[in-house]
DNA sequence: TCAAAAGTGTTCTTGATACACCCATGC
DNA sequence: GCATGGGTGTATCAAGAACACTTTTGA
């Protein structure tokens, strides 16, 4: 590591796999590239790193420049450095994953930035560059994630239900779960806060809600939690 | 993203958290500076990536050039990019940690590299850079891995005892654990062979040596497996 | 014969799993 | 009154935790 290095350097760029969920899907947001290489394919929000940001700033920066997004939760996943990741020139870059309220943000995610689209985790279209790669790295990531810290939280509106959360839940693992077996699990941990409100929604028995105390959450952290529960039937 | 961008680009470099484990103690391989800034610093073994290498690969040849180790275990960490972590200019980092059989490359790394040094955890000097920051993410991911996934035997010579791997959860989990809950543990996940041979050491029984079957350990994966033991006393 | 680490089983407690029916509402 | 999703409790089983003494060796 010597001071006067000036060899041929790799470009450096974020790129980051938002994740939302609604409807029943995970869904991750894409935008339609103007430019070549891989005009009008899909690709993850992302560009390059300035030389006067850190890397999460710049993460932050891309997401709302290219998608109108601010104060998501977001974290860095891992860093790609295949040497022909890029077809112009050697890039390497360190992806993100944020997870967001689509409740809250999906307006303007369409309004800010036209050729930003979500898409259901099991409908992707083919992506540019190596993206698919980052795309599974962070599903990945996400799984095993969820298991033991509650970040599912952050994408569901600030007020759910626990239907909703187990729906989410099974849309992120893959499974089914048991209704009561799940209740009773995730009520246990004591950082879920019943409200006075109720949520109606269709012709049938209106729902409980709940908020995230993430106070309490705090308090229980160092012990740790794990959230394994057996697929239903 | 486009094609033309010539901005100033921060700089790359790849370093690597080297973990051994000798006489009940984790130890991590430091190199002396032999250059400003924080000449005579002690400091993670790492350098620049180059264009036409993989970032894996540019972890393993400086592991190769710095320290004389070949073919370890090696695993991508963290990149890490505040704008100010290195004083000559940009340098973002992307952070490595490799485990090392040490009973088997000591004795290289003291000879290729005679500015390297183990330190046990618990006496690391001050570190040059962030480089103290990444040690301690390094720490605790190992902490937070080795509960799922056997790595500790990639620290372990190829034939060790049960109190030898106890000894490696302790000083990595920083607990003791329960000699008979432990045992009754590790043997159940059935990927340690017995082998015919005993260990003598010191004066006193000689103890039963293990191997760690990886073939059998790869057909177990997929349920994964959890590394939970209390606390004794 | 003593010191030092190796080795071994059982009880108790806790948490995970499986499972079926009534409730409140809108249409 | 019926369709729809919301809500609840118990019995069984498996795994984790606690715990103390005997064995083998070298000095």
């Amino acid at each position: 590591m010597s001071y006067t290095y000036q060899y041929p350097r790799p470009a450096l760029t974020v790129d980051c796999v938002v994740f939302g969920f609604d409807e029943g899907d995970l869904k991750v947001l894409l935008i339609e590239r103007g430019l070549q290489p891989f005009k009008g394919r899909w690709a993850l929000p992302g560009g390059f790193v300035r030389v006067d940001e850190t890397l999460d700033a710049a993460a932050r920066r891309e997401l709302q420049e290219e998608a109108g997004l601010k104060n998501v939760f977001l974290e860095q996943l891992y860093s790609f450095g295949d040497v022909d990741r890029d077809p112009r020139e050697r890039i390497v870059s360190v992806a993100y994953y944020a997870l967001v309220k689509l409740s809250e943000h999906a307006a303007k995610a369409a309004t800010d930035a036209a050729n930003a689209r979500w898409f259901p985790l099991s409908r992707v279209p083919k992506l540019a560059f190596d993206h698919a790669h980052i795309l599974g790295t962070a599903v990945e990531r996400l799984k095993g994630k969820v298991r033991y810290q509650p970040i599912g939280f952050e994408l569901l509106p600030p007020r759910f239900t626990l239907s909703q959360l187990q729906h989410l839940y099974e849309a992120v693992l893959g499974t089914t779960l048991d209704k009561r077996n799940f209740r009773k699990k995730v009520l246990s941990f004591g950082f879920l806060l019943p409200l006075k409100e109720t949520q109606m929604l269709g012709r049938h028995r209106p729902a409980q809600l709940f908020r995230f105390d993430s106070e309490k959450y705090e308090k229980l952290k160092r012990r740790g939690f794990h959230f394994e529960l057996e697929r239903h039937k």
